[in-house]
DNA sequence: TAAAATCGTTACCATTTATCAAGGAAATTT
DNA sequence: AAATTTCCTTGATAAATGGTAACGATTTTA
């Protein structure tokens, strides 16, 4: 049940086994079915979520109703709004399951209580914000001056696994293009392969 | 010279006068004119850089030269490339001189240091990479399926503060859009204001 | 102060992407 | 198994944005 969260943990910071033990009974286990909704626009978010198994995607929607995808969530990543974690605000964030999820659930007053019994426990919360403004920071990069075309491909070659387990137009809502244009894109690219390099 | 590094520090965390001189001892100040470089790509970043004072910019530039703008940075904020800093590459970031800079850097092993002997700023590093985070993720949604205009207006709206300090062939570049773009949009823009609303 | 570089704008045309509409394949539900 | 929904694709057209070039205005440099 807490395999994943210890490896994830582990990877990044030492634990003593009764510092395991005493973050282990601040997350609460949580099981969702595919469409469930782990937080839906207008509640606050008082969580942070780790995914044990699963898969999840939290999106905000607009007032035309397009779907803007903020992040997809695997095995071993986390998910929330941290906005409204923060701020204590209505969320205008949907986090949906996308696979049969088995969750752990931190509250946010238990984790200030963590950061005080296990300072590692904080130490491993800067370095996880860290990664993921990296994460973040990359991926302004790869939607700034790209064409649709090289976003796609760049989400192909950084991250292959979203492809594998995300419906196309989520993936479209990621990379902030029309399902149709997606579509179009990929229909030139695999037209562009089946003879190797059409200029040797 | 400390004054805003410590309103900073102060806004989000407790520090005893001791704890402020020993970070204080490790935070090494120097100033930098405009035009001047921070950091240069091809180099590793190793150090995190606090404005006291001025202004700066860092970038990307692509194979078509055109300059993807990562982060403005100004009085109170933090500027440097993480991901190089992280993985100790060599960074494919500029960061150059707005404005006539005073700064406060601090060496990433120094800040491991403080870490360890200071636990509060620990703390405000976590914070701060949350609030870095949250910020990203505000902008990838007023990125994804906002429009040239539409963006602009939030930027107008959200953070005035860059308009008026930064020239605007770098906001275009922060925005993901031409120069020439952007000067159209202005120029719709003050066409629609001059009499009221045209609908009353 | 003269020369050079930077900055912002505009015009024209090309390209990319969105929008609207329709239809088929696949998965899910009944 | 039939019906429904979801997912992906394709075509035709419209809208948004980019690229190139040229022009002053301003700022910086010599």
């Amino acid at each position: 049940m807490y395999e994943i969260l210890f490896e994830t943990l582990l990877e990044e910071v030492s634990l003593t086994r009764d510092e395991q033990d005493i973050i282990k009974t601040y997350f609460i286990p949580r099981k969702l079915k595919k469409r469930q909704f782990l937080l839906q626009a207008g509640d606050v978010c008082n969580r942070i979520t780790f995914v044990e198994k699963g898969a999840l995607y939290s999106y905000s929607t607009d007032e035309k109703g397009t779907q803007h995808i903020i992040q997809f969530a695997f095995e071993g990543w986390w998910i929330g709004d941290p906005y409204s974690l923060l701020t204590k605000e209505p969320s205008k964030l949907n986090i949906e399951v996308l696979e049969e999820c088995q969750l752990l659930q931190l509250h946010k007053d238990n984790e200030q209580i963590l950061f005080k019994k296990v300072p590692a426990f904080e130490t491993y919360a800067r370095i996880r914000f860290q990664h993921a403004f990296i994460f973040l920071q990359k991926r302004i990069e790869s939607i700034l001056g790209l064409s649709a075309e090289e976003k796609y491909n760049y989400l192909l070659k950084e991250y292959p696994v979203i492809l594998t387990r995300v419906p196309l137009h989520l993936i479209a809502g990621f990379l902030g293009v029309t399902p149709e244009s997606l579509s179009r894109i990929r229909n030139q690219l695999t037209q562009q392969i089946p003879g190797k390099n059409s200029s040797v």
